[in-house]
DNA sequence: CGAATCTCAGGCGAACTGATATGC
DNA sequence: CGCATATCAGTTGGCCTGAGATTC
């Protein structure tokens, strides 16, 4: 093989483990939130929304890395839960103004608690040294996707 | 906030900066295969089959670390399209034996060629003494989180 | 026989595409 | 007008549960 190609296989490789990581992540963290009856990614939604009290779909969407239309499917799916509630925005008419329900924000704090044990393992994988590396090389590989 | 929750706060951190690196990769990666009528899972697919003739969907399943209902629904689309094969093992008759097709290798070739630009976007970001490390730890995640 | 492994079928939540409506 | 925000319909991928078939 090429020195070229040899390059092109370590891509291969990084991404490969990429989403070899995340999918047994994404598992792991479905397991500890199942429990509670949420999934890994309503979760994140509902951090997002637990710190920053009301912000639009389009704030949701921009820093959960997502998609509108997940977005507004999870929220709905939240909303008939009662774990949201979603308002017209006060000064844009397009816009929704999204924020916990006092249930919503009681059942993000249980389940924050019932995943301590996902992220110490999470942060077992890994010395405390590489951390700040592999944070930062991740935060690199998802600027440089966009 | 106490030390402790500061560490589990770095967890969570680390967890939605894998998150989004992934999302991002894979919506990059699927803009650059989309062009050859492939999906960036069914590409990971196609890779594996190209490198190891006639692997059990068992197999597949472990090395894309994925879940079996999926790869099997993955192989129904491919062998639709004509590009995988699956024929009952030879020994074991409760397993499925899935090649490429000729025209399956050639697509896979042409493919690679295609995401070539991909795997080169994904390697500029992060720098060549850190992609090892980097690599390193994702699997150091991907083993913690099994 | 039971236990383990592989496959298949149906269903759900999530990610995306494309098109559409509405307000800025 | 263009642009941004949200919505709706449809496709694919990921996972689960439960079932059937085969091997050990």
């Amino acid at each position: 093989m090429t020195e070229l190609g040899a390059k092109m296989g370590q891509g291969h490789d990084l991404a490969m483990a990429l989403r070899a990581a995340y999918l047994a992540m994404h598992r792991c963290a479905d397991a500890h939130l199942a429990a509670g009856g949420v999934t890994a990614d309503q979760f994140v939604l509902l951090s997002l929304l637990a710190e920053g009290d009301s912000v639009t779909q389009r704030q949701l969407v921009r820093r959960a890395g997502s998609d509108a239309n997940t977005v507004r499917a999870m929220l709905v799916l939240l909303e008939k839960r009662a774990l949201v509630s979603r308002r017209p925005h006060p000064t844009d008419g397009r816009a929704r103004s999204v924020c916990l329900t006092a249930k919503g924000r009681q059942t993000y704090e249980r389940l924050w608690a019932d995943s301590q044990p996902f992220r110490r393992r999470l942060l077992t994988a890994v010395d405390a040294g590489k951390r700040r590396t592999l944070v930062e090389s991740l935060r690199r590989v998802a600027e440089a996707m966009k």
